[in-house]
DNA sequence: TATGAATGAGGATTCATTCAT
DNA sequence: CATGAATGAATCCTCATTCAT
C-alpha cells in the first residue's frame, strides 16, 4: 500500500494519492487500507517517515565510519550515500520532499531530521567546523537542491563535482 | 484576485486556493472569476507566470548593469536583487516554488525560466564560465535552497555569507 | 427540504435522514442542499426548532388569552392547543421528540422550551399552583406521553377526558 | 455482549452501539458476536427484550401479591417495582426506551409488553376500573415520561408524590 | 459584464457482515 | 467454536464549474 501510494504521487503529485486510488492500486480494498492506517494523511506521513528512516540509517553508520577521515574524504563518503539514496527511486525522493513542506511533519519525523542534521553536524564539528549544526542544514539543501536540478534537467551523472565544488566553497576548503 | 489566490496559497498551503474562496477574499463572484480565468489551474498558472515576470525584469536589467564588472562583484549584486525578491514576500515566493515542482509549467513561464537562465549564463560566458548554462540553473538552485532553510530556519539575515562561500567555491573564485 | 427530511423521518426514523436522501426527495441537488444547511445536523435541529416555534406561538397567545380564567377551563384551552398542534401531522411530531432525547439541542431550542415552560408555569403561578416550573414541565411530559401512546394505539379521539382526569389530579382539582 | 451493549447505548446513544465496538468492548471477536446474534438489529431486539422480560416478571409477582388490596395501595405497590425497575439502571432504561419507538417491535417483545399490559389490567378490572386495557397502557405511559423528565431534571428523589397525584386523578381515586 | 444558485462527480471515512484459517 | 483480516456499500461533505438571470 505504501508501494502504491508513492507510485501515485511520482505520477500525479500530493493530488493524486486519494485513498480509492492507493487502496486500488495495491489491489485491496478502501476498508483494508483503513485497517493499517488511521487516514490519507497517515500514509503520506508513514512514507516520508519510512524514507527518512532509511537515510538516517546509511548515513549514522557512515558518519562513525568517516569520522576520522580529512574533511573533503568525509564529505565525499557522505555524498556517495545521498546520492545512492537520491538514485534509487528519483522521481520518489523529489516528490517527498515537495510534499514535506507544507506537511506538519509527524513528531517521530521531525525527530529523525534532528538525528540526521545532528549526525552530520558532530562530524562537521569535530574537524572544527565553526556553527555545525547550521552548516549541516545548509550543506543537506545544497546537496537536495542540486540533485533535483539534475535531476528534471537529466544530467545527474555529471552532477558530482559541480556538487562538490560548492559544498567545498561553503566549508571553506 | 491573483492578490487574494497569492495571499490563501501563503497562509493554507495550495489546498487552500479553492475558487471560492478566491472570489470572496478578492470581493468579486464566482462568476466573475471565471470570466477572467479559464479555470483553477489558471490562477496558479498567473501567479507563478507574475511573480517570475517580475524577477526576470529586475535580473534582466541587473545582469547588464554588471556585465563589466569582476566576477564577485557581478554575483553579488545578482545576490541583491534575488535575495530582495525573496524578502519581499518570503511565504508567498516558497509557496510558489513548492507549487511548481508538479505542476506542469505552462509554456510561458517556461519561457522565461529560460531567458532568466540565459541572462544570467550569458554574464557568466562573458566571464569565461564553463558551461554556463548549467551552472546558472546550478547556482539559481543553490540560492533557492538555502534562501529557503534560512527561511523556515529564521536566520535568513545571517544567510548572505554562507550564500556566497557556496557560490564563490562552485564558481571557483 | 426540510419538507423532505421531516417526511423521511416519519417513515423511516432518524437513521432514514441521510443528507443524499433529503436532497433527492426534496428534488435538488447535494450541492444545494449544504448551501441552505451546514450539515446533517442542522437540518434535523431546524427541524425541531421550527416545530417548537410553531408551538410556542400558540401556546403564549393561549397563555395571555386564558389568565383570567379559572384553572380547569384554562388547562382545557391549552389542550386545545397542545392536541391540535400534534393532531396536525401526528407522525411528524412523534419522531421529533423521539430524535430530541439523545440529541444536544440548539441553544435556540433550548430557549424555546424554557419560554414554552415557562408561559405555563407564569399560568400555573397565578392561580397558585406550588412549584410552577417542575408543574408546567410534568403537565407536558404527560400530555406528550399520552398523546403518543393513543397514536399508536390509534384511539386518540378518546384520548381526552382521560388526558384531563390525570391533569386535574395532578394539579389537585 | 449485551452488557457491553447496553454500555454502549448509555453512553453514546444508538450510534455508539456497533458490532465492532460491542464485541471489543466484551472482549470477543466480532466473529463469535455473529455466531451468537444474526446481526447489529438483534442485539438491540434482545436487549430491549430481556429489560422487558426482567420488569414482566417483578410485575406478574406483584399484581398476584396486590390482588387483593386496596386499589391505592396495589397502585403504590406496583409503583415500588417500577421505580426501582428504572432506578437501578435510569440511563440504561431511558435509552432503552428511547430506541424502542422507530424500532419494529420484534413479535416476542410485543408478546411480553401484552403480558405486562394484561397483568396490570387484570388488576384493574378486577377493582372495578372502566376500559381496564387502556387505563394500563395509559398509567403506564405517565409513569415512564414523568421518571424521564425527572430522570433528566435530576430530581427523581422528589417525582413519588407528583407522580401518585397523577395515577390517582386518572383512576379517580 | 456581473452574479451566485445549482450541480454532481469525487473524496475521505465508517461499519455491518463474511469467511478462510 | 473462535478469530479478525478483508470487503465494499453507504454516508457525509467539498469544490470546480456552469448558466440563467
Amino acid at each position: 500500500m505504501l508501494e502504491a501510494a508513492a507510485r501515485l504521487l511520482e505520477r500525479g503529485g500530493p493530488e493524486a494519492v486519494t485513498t480509492n486510488a492507493v487502496a486500488e492500486l495495491a489491489g485491496v480494498s478502501i476498508g483494508s487500507l483503513y485497517q493499517y492506517f488511521p487516514g490519507r494523511a497517515a500514509i503520506l506521513a508513514e512514507l516520508i517517515r519510512a524514507t527518512r528512516a532509511a537515510l538516517l540509517t546509511d548515513l549514522e553508520r557512515t558518519c562513525l565510519e568517516v569520522r576520522t577521515l580529512p574533511l573533503p574524504q568525509a564529505v565525499a563518503r557522505l555524498l556517495d550515500v545521498v546520492l545512492a539514496h537520491h538514485l534509487a527511486r528519483p522521481a520518489r525522493i523529489a516528490a517527498l520532499e515537495a510534499l514535506e513542506a507544507p506537511l506538519p511533519l509527524a513528531a517521530e519525523t521531525a525527530a529523525l531530521d534532528r538525528r540526521i542534521t545532528g549526525a552530520v553536524a558532530a562530524l562537521l564539528a569535530a574537524q572544527g567546523v565553526a556553527d555545525p549544526q547550521t552548516a549541516a542544514r545548509d550543506l543537506a539543501a545544497i546537496t537536495r537542491a542540486l540533485i533535483d536540478t539534475s535531476l528534471s534537467a537529466g544530467d545527474l551523472p555529471a552532477l558530482r563535482p559541480r556538487l562538490e565544488r560548492a559544498l567545498h566553497g561553503y566549508l571553506g576548503l
